[in-house]
DNA sequence: CATGAATGAGGATTCATTCAT
DNA sequence: TATGAATGAATCCTCATTCAT
């Protein structure tokens, strides 16, 4: 019931920022939300900021979780690549203000000057990407994907096209355009028309 | 000279915003980067809000004014588009701020019921998808872009891929891996290994 | 009308302190009490410390004053002394509130390492000291006052007197005893009695 | 062992209150340095201000009961004076938080309104002035002190003289400059020259 | 008796905004 | 127009105090 503490009061803060912003939000409401009194987010956190960017890290450690789970070993690669990207959009979709907080707490992280901020965030980004990286070798390792480029490198492309298909075309185009099978397609396929491409 | 001083106070705000957030910068920082009085800002912008947003409105304007300049309606198809894809890169490498602002605000702007902001905005967002999206229609016109995805979602597919390079890929890989070269082969030709792929 | 501000919020510092304890004074009191707006303070003052410091340095600076016209050149020895101890007996019985901003900030002022501080107020000190010095002194050259103890330290120990007299004594014993004129007489004569003395 | 715990306390609160205030200091901190609970002070004393008072006030009784051995009944009236004062003074010098905590919280219990605090202190200061009165009390009975200024009176001011020396003196002029037979001699002969005095 | 997790009133401080000049 | 001194609402954070264990 200690840590319990700690979960609702980062839960609180994950929804208050579903529409507002770091600045926009008080602990007070925080803490009502959370059911705790004021001074108890200090017990467990230094302060406003790291309330919000440990709100973030332990968020992404659950996708990061469902990541692996979702990996499956077992499945054929096409099969996996679909998965990953569904969870992944899934989980965004349900926990929104998540994502907010990881776009603008990340962007914090990256700039920040401290200590070991930047390498805790650093590390949670890089396992992500390996998780899709890994899936991705299984394709190359298969002769299904090209060799030319690191399956680091793809998977971070592959994420962007993940996150614009998420965020930039939500309430935009029509479903099928926005299918994953779609983007999956046009990630392996390439924009290009095959006839033409290659001369 | 009136529009003088508008310009020197989004600009100041621009570059405090650099390594900082909305909340963290003070109108009387911006007041003094600028070099104008505190009350001046309250003659151009209605409050704090209002000028970072029409900071961000003015640099994506400025950006749209590029691309247009850059579309190059003269050159070949795939001239063009990497020429597009340096010029969005060089510009928001120039203006990292802006970047920010844009990323933070584009947020804001979505979320905020307020009037006619989300419109105004989403206004920008088109112009610059148009931008490039017109470019790839001479691709499709062509016979060298597919013709199944529309080119207003291929281009917003391209701007994520150089938004995942600039960003995301910024101080990783080595140079040779985040050219635009192998991005925009990545994007026509996609992941998939040419042999393979159609199986 | 700058310093005027300045100066009524000292004054009202100095009104507060009459009866209640650093911690026990508020600045939203103080500001209400200067008539001006509590963020006004933060113009003048760096923070609530600063505020109480600043207002003890300038009472004493008062005092020194004071004392500087009441020195009397051109009085006799007996006379000046005298009139210098009512002259600060006076000044403390009237501003009593700066008597007990200046024990607590002058034992904060000594123990504190901040910068200038210690030094900022060992002056004041120093001043304030010389000026019942000088007096003595004068008496030391007129073969009043004994030449083997310096006359600061005279000044200390006779400081220490009207001390005990405006403080510990204040509403004890009957006016008599606590003249200024017995007190000297004490200090002059020491508590010995003549014929003793000496043996 | 009940006392035990009481005693902790309110010797860590001297100890802490040897560079700090009042309100500088935390009753966690308190808590911490006694090694005891936080909620443990709570069954000793009603609130913060009743603990520094009491600490206060058996700081108080101790030097008091100090005094009352080193009186010296049998000792010779200077002897015992000098005794005393260096009792004093070291008392004081080993254990300066005291001083302080005295200073202050004497000032509070003068201004207090509450009931009995203002009477329980003034009946300590009582007790240590007669300590020091009775000792001036023999000589004044053989002849030695004066008799126009009542023994306590004189005691008042030679503990004027024992803090001046101990406190204002402290890190200024050399050693002996402030002994305490330099001190003595000044309040039982005066700061006059035997031959003028009395002209 | 002892404890320390939990609380929320209280207060210092900041800063967007106003307005007299 | 332009300014910046003045303001006070708003908020983070502290810490004395309580109370369930």
């Amino acid at each position: 019931m200690n840590s319990d503490k700690k979960q609702r009061i980062m839960q609180a803060a994950e929804q208050l920022f579903r529409n507002r912003r770091f600045h926009e939000i008080t602990l007070e409401e925080i803490a009502r939300e959370a059911g705790v009194g004021k001074g108890t987010i200090y017990l467990y956190f230094s302060d406003k900021e790291d309330l919000i960017f440990q709100a973030a890290v332990a968020g992404f450690d659950e996708m990061c979780e469902l990541l692996r789970q979702n990996g499956g070993e077992g499945v054929a690669f096409r099969d996996g690549l679909l998965n990953m990207c569904e969870t992944i959009s899934a989980f965004f979709k349900k926990r929104r203000p998540l994502f907010r907080i990881i776009m603008s707490e990340g962007e914090r992280a990256m700039e920040s000057t401290g200590a070991g901020l930047r390498q805790r965030w650093q590390q949670r980004r890089k396992t992500m990407i390996q998780g899709v990286a890994s899936v991705i070798a299984r394709g190359v390792a298969s002769g299904e994907i090209r060799r030319d480029i690191p399956p680091e490198i793809l998977a971070e492309y592959l994420l962007g096209m993940v996150r614009t298909r998420s965020w930039e075309l939500e309430d935009g185009p029509p479903e099928p355009l926005r299918s994953h099978v779609l983007m999956l397609d046009l990630f392996t396929k390439g924009a290009g028309l095959r006839g033409k491409v290659g001369t």
